[in-house]
RNA sequence: GUGGGUGUAGCUCAGUGGUAGAGCCCCGGAUUGUGGCUCCGGUGGUCGUGGGUUCGAUCCCCAUCAUCCACCCCA
């Protein structure tokens, strides 16, 4: 687990800020779960043998001794609600949700045991016309983020669930007839998940991979033209894409369309966003058939990414204003009141009050480590004539006596921070 | 779950089987009410944790935890 420390959360503000607006655009409404769900909600929808099920689940018995499960990931809570509270029944949704995932892995760079994701989530549209939609979102988001250029979207369609069941099987038994060439991985793969083994990187295996047979070849008729007109949708509207016969999604849920974002840029986690279809996922979990399209992305990847770029806008960093500084005690009493003044007065003025005395050299020490352009001194000569000296830390520029009853006009000025009307 | 690297001051890191170091940061002073540059002084560490070897361990050994990198897998 690991700490976000005051640093930091200026770069996770401005990207959840983005989110935010973007997903209000594309007409997307925030739904908020709780982080604990029944672990049975996880098998279930994730998959038995899948490797988060198996081993990576934070579960644990609370007091009436129900299995609970810190989750792993948003789409099994999101169609859980949506069920519950009856969101599903003869309507359409498009949601989004943004927090905490948790899975036991071992962590490294761009994972973390407890990480962030913002997904979407819609329900109860069928055609590729959505599929589009939610991957136009995300390719808007990279575009407003500066990081179009170093990203790029793999594509690729499972099928409908008996097309995969199917293919699966065909491919089992292809490297069943091989199986003196698999190493352990793949061998273990076979009764897990034998469509990664075609993700095998191992070269002795290259020659068999390369002659097995391909899930595009396998394609029931209906998805085979759902990924044909999601395609010609991509291409018209001048989303550049990939398609990645090998691309397989981890969760078992997935069929038809499924997509990732990934870049170059943050070593071996390169995968920033990562969804697709899940047709079959309400049904399994109870409800009534329901079409369902969405992805996740990972929000510690984002943040790594603009930050190795240098994207996150200066001003999107923040920091203070003006810094007021009492010269000494017995000045800090019409300093408070005067920062409270400032505060009503401004609003949009970030304007730290110096605390905790020390010496005259001390508190200028501080307003300078502040960052802020400016600091307003109030010391007893001001004090004497209802005055504030401004001294301006960055610009080479004389400081000026202003009376304080001036002075939110001359801030405002300086600053370029409206004034409030009152 | 597998393999490897690293854990010493708030941070970045030196270092030695015999009472613990630097730079930066922080505090004070040179400068009675003016930050940044300079100089002087100072605070701050059960050397990740628990065992073991030893007269003596921060150093050697074992375990454990954390962290980083890669694998697996995933966002």
């Amino acid at each position: 687990m690991n700490d976000l420390l005051p640093d930091a959360s200026p770069r996770w503000q401005f990207l959840e800020a983005r989110v935010r607006d973007l997903m209000a655009r594309y007409g997307f409404a925030e739904i908020r779960t709780p982080i604990v769900e029944q672990t049975a909600l996880f098998a279930r929808s994730i998959g038995e043998v899948t490797d988060i099920v198996e081993k990576e689940m934070y579960t644990f018995d609370d007091r009436n001794g129900d299995s609970l499960t810190l989750r792993p990931e948003g789409t099994a809570s999101c169609v859980r609600a949506a069920m519950q509270h009856g969101l599903l029944h003869n309507q359409t949704q498009r949601l989004w949700y943004q927090g905490p995932m948790f899975r036991h892995e071992r962590p490294q760079k761009g994972r973390y045991r407890q990480f962030h994701q913002v997904g979407v989530e819609t329900y109860g549209l069928d055609g590729p016309d959505i599929d589009a939609e939610v991957i136009l979102l995300s390719a808007r988001l990279w575009q407003e983020l500066g990081l179009a250029e170093h990203v790029t979207l793999e594509l690729n369609s499972l099928g409908s669930a008996e097309a995969r069941a199917a293919y699966r099987d065909t491919l089992t038994a292809y490297f069943e007839q091989h199986g003196e060439v698999l190493d352990d991985d793949s061998r273990r793969r076979l009764t897990t998940n034998p469509l990664r083994i075609l993700d095998s990187k191992n070269p002795e295996m290259a020659e068999v991979i390369a002659g097995a047979p391909q899930l595009i070849d396998h394609l029931d008729e209906a998805s085979r033209e759902h990924f044909e007109r999601l395609k010609a949708l991509l291409e018209a509207a001048g989303i550049g894409y990939v398609v990645n016969p090998r691309l397989v999604r981890g969760l078992d849920y997935y069929s038809r369309t499924v997509f990732e974002w990934t870049t170059d840029a943050l070593g071996s986690q390169g995968t920033i966003c990562a969804g697709g279809r899940y047709d079959g996922l309400v049904e399994q979990l109870g409800g009534k058939p329901t079409p369902a399209v969405g992805f996740a992305m990972g929000i510690e990847r984002l943040v790594l990414l603009l930050e190795t770029l240098d994207l996150v806008p200066a001003e999107a960093l923040g920091g203070c204003d003006a810094y007021l500084v009492p010269m000494d005690d017995a000045s800090t009493p019409e300093a408070l009141a005067l920062a409270e003044s400032l505060r009503t007065a401004l609003p949009g003025l970030n304007l730290t009050l110096h605390c905790g005395g020390g010496s005259f050299k001390s508190r200028m020490k501080k307003a300078d480590k502040s960052g802020a352009p400016l600091a307003i001194l109030l010391g007893e000569d001001e004090r004497a004539d209802q005055a504030v000296t401004l001294k301006f830390l960055r610009d080479d520029r004389e400081q000026q006596r202003v009376a304080q009853s001036g002075l939110a006009d001359t801030l405002a000025s300086l600053t370029e921070h409206p004034r409030h009307n009152t």
